[in-house]
DNA sequence: AACAAAGTGTTGCATTTGCAACACTTTACA
DNA sequence: TGTAAAGTGTTGCAAATGCAACACTTTGTT
């Protein structure tokens, strides 16, 4: 995973959030956050804690469109930021740099021994969202819940990654039928189906893959 | 719409491409792109056509995972490419520039004049690909049919801009059904409903909106 | 520790959806 | 220009899914 300001000695980041002009905010739990957005484009750092995405239909429904968590970047070119149906909520404290999108190519920047470093970080933070974001699609485009089930577990024991084909899962199941985007008692009950039909087996939080 | 070479003269974009090692290679309508992976990491930059990324399930069903056109961007970094499961074809005759990433920072490129505007370029456009796998991601998490639907032509109606609420249908209705994840049979029963219901009027493919 | 809030598992039922099959239209191309 | 391929509209039917309601468990907060 990677770090918007990894390879930068903490001398010179100091150095670096200065001629950024990085700003950095703290945000209780469940406080809205940007409730009035009409400024310059920005980059939105996550130093700590996580954020959700929520997006409200007509009816009031609530569906969580992405979650980002600590390290993670978004802002006014890569969010739905605009939406006036969606909001942006901390789901625990959080604190969040602001990096004006002006900054980072300005001149004192350009010039400075530590953009390359920057630049390429944020280059390797983008297309590393652009895969969540494809991994997640090619999940949602899949025809049944069955599917998105099957294929979902398959990734997380991938990305896990020790020799068994298990892994934890690290958000809960009412989450993840968000994730997936199906209802979360019709989920349930397929994830049953999948038990009973031998595919996996659940202790606790650990899924056991069987195919 | 950001080009990946845009604010660059024609002269210095020779010599740009020269440092980069940049190298082009065109491919016939349906030819199967990349049928060995196992290089650098790379930029692709679609220069001319268009390509789709299939995903084929163990049933042999397909799916449109995603579609690029002319200018837009895709490689190692940012895309599926590495799954078995996943192919790329070029929809029609379609060039394609390659960019080993590794060269992007090499320290010729970073001395070079256009550095900086390549670089901002290449952010832009990441930047707008996370844009639009987001708004897809917005309109797969829909519970229905119809609301992906709904939510799709209000999307296509505001990025339309022209006064009217109408817009014209960029795509087939088939390829519209994959890229709603819906089966196609079932979209178009849904459409129906939607003219019955009075929530839109259909000429060709110009779509308009009473809603 | 005590209570509230959130998460989980279950079920019946109505609705939506996918699937399959077909006829017809439009598009592509040899 | 003729033929094949792709796209479109329709329908019956079975299966999947969402919804609602409920009980129970776990988690979080004061």
């Amino acid at each position: 995973m990677t770090n918007l300001f990894q390879n930068i000695s903490d001398k010179n980041l100091l150095k670096l959030k200065k001629i950024l002009k990085t700003h950095s905010m703290k945000y209780p739990k469940n406080i809205n956050i940007f409730s009035n957005v009409n400024q310059e484009d920005f980059i939105a750092l996550i130093d700590e804690g996580s954020i959700q995405f929520i997006y409200t239909d007509y009816e009031g429904n609530k569906t969580i469109i992405e979650e980002l968590t600590k390290g993670e970047i978004f802002g006014t070119l890569t969010s739905s930021i605009k939406s006036e149906s969606v909001t942006c909520i901390a789901k625990e404290e959080t604190q969040i740099t602001y990096i004006e999108y002006n900054q980072i190519t300005k001149d004192e920047m350009i010039k400075s021994d530590y953009y390359i470093v920057f630049v390429k970080n944020l280059i390797r933070l983008l297309t590393e969202q652009l895969n969540t974001r494809n991994i997640r699609i090619e999940l949602l485009t899949k025809r049944t819940t069955r599917d998105k089930l099957l294929s979902y577990f398959q990734y997380m024991v991938k990305k896990t990654n020790d020799g068994s084909k298990s892994f934890k899962l690290p958000i809960t199941y009412t989450e993840l039928s968000s994730y997936l985007a199906v209802d979360r008692s019709a989920m349930t009950r397929e994830i049953k189906y999948l038990k009973e039909d031998g595919f996996i087996e659940i202790i606790g939080k650990k899924i056991i893959l069987h195919y």
